[in-house]
DNA sequence: TTGACAAGTGGAGATCATCTCCATATTTTG
DNA sequence: CAAAATATGGAGATGATCTCCACTTGTCAA
């Protein structure tokens, strides 16, 4: 899928420095930085910043690649230890307590999750695979629905990132699973 | 709430230019027109343009203040016919169907909800107190939890509102109003 | 090691959308 | 009808984004 391209040295080392400082900024908060400074900050030229990376989100992504790959890792690891019901409650439960503090993560999301051009969105689109799976799995042990497909709980889970800055972000947010998670359920009743 | 300001006659009439033309071009998909020349084509000058609406979204806000009305309307002519569980599903498949045939609502919806500056997002709170207050009718009525706020649904809607350009949109918004019904409604078990 | 080719760099400056400013024009009011 | 209040338009300041290319650095075969 990500075909490895074998980078220069020093071409490697710039790429790096570039998400080592967004790293940093994007933990104390700077986001809407100059795209230009930016590249001033991590020591490199202009041109370098814009070859390495197009595009602010395409820098965003790169950033939170490794935490949304640890995501996927652990939704994986939910899959395997739990029962498929449970995994996919504890999962999302996470997600949101993920965000919950990591402002960027959500943003970046948010961001990711809207973008037309789908080919930025892999890391997005990751975590999709992820959900479907969980929910695949629930649905085949009969405790959840199988009606609703993985994109419509994708949808919340964009709505979610997507309000990062809202004051009652944390108690809205974890409404929004609970009404996912119960609407899932399966009832005896219809 | 709104304090009327006499508008002078030229004024109100440019003002009204901006939104018509607007409304035209909304229609027929051109969102992201540059602002300057968005003015011409109204017949105005930059400033004036920039004297009536400062920004892009107030301009939006103007024109889709009307449906966004008719849309909480309609919302209170359900609750006042209909038994408070369905008022609540039929103002929320209603959304989603709204939605679907209006690009430029959906993403004015969208960028309204997000803006952080609660100010402009007038008509977003409306839409939020309207939702809520379907919410309550239908908690008091014992049909559905009293224990997750407006706020989550809310978010949820925000979501669909963001995704109005997915290739699934229809399926998946759909989905996402069964989980929150279905997620809403009360159960004999628990 | 070295030469030659490929790969990558930096940053000045072109480009472009946004927004301000104010001399001028229009409307209202007394 | 004159003065005061209100609004206009559009040239140009501003400031961010992105391109371009002469130059540097790295790689590799001999």
């Amino acid at each position: 899928m990500t075909d490895t391209k074998p980078l220069r040295a020093d071409a490697r080392r710039n790429r790096d420095a570039l998400i080592a400082k967004a790293r940093e900024l994007f933990a104390e908060g700077c986001f809407d930085l100059r795209f230009d400074d930016f590249a001033k900050l991590a020591g490199v030229g202009t041109g370098t910043l814009y070859r390495h990376f197009p595009t602010r989100e395409a820098l965003a992504e790169a950033v939170y690649r490794e935490e949304l790959t640890a995501m996927c890792d652990r939704a994986r690891e939910l899959q395997a230890t739990l029962p498929a019901d449970e995994a996919l409650e504890s999962f999302l439960r996470g997600f949101v307590d993920h965000l919950h503090s990591h402002e960027g993560l959500a943003r970046t999301l948010a961001t990711l999750m809207a973008t037309r051009s789908s080919a930025l969105a892999e890391g997005a689109q990751a975590l999709g695979q992820v959900v479907a799976d969980l929910l695949a799995a629930a649905a085949k042990t009969g405790t959840i629905r199988d009606d609703v497909g993985a994109g419509a709980v994708m949808m919340t889970l964009h709505g979610i990132s997507a309000a990062y800055d809202h004051p009652a972000y944390r108690t809205d947010a974890d409404g929004v699973i609970t009404l996912v998670l119960a609407g899932l359920r399966r009832h005896s009743g219809r």
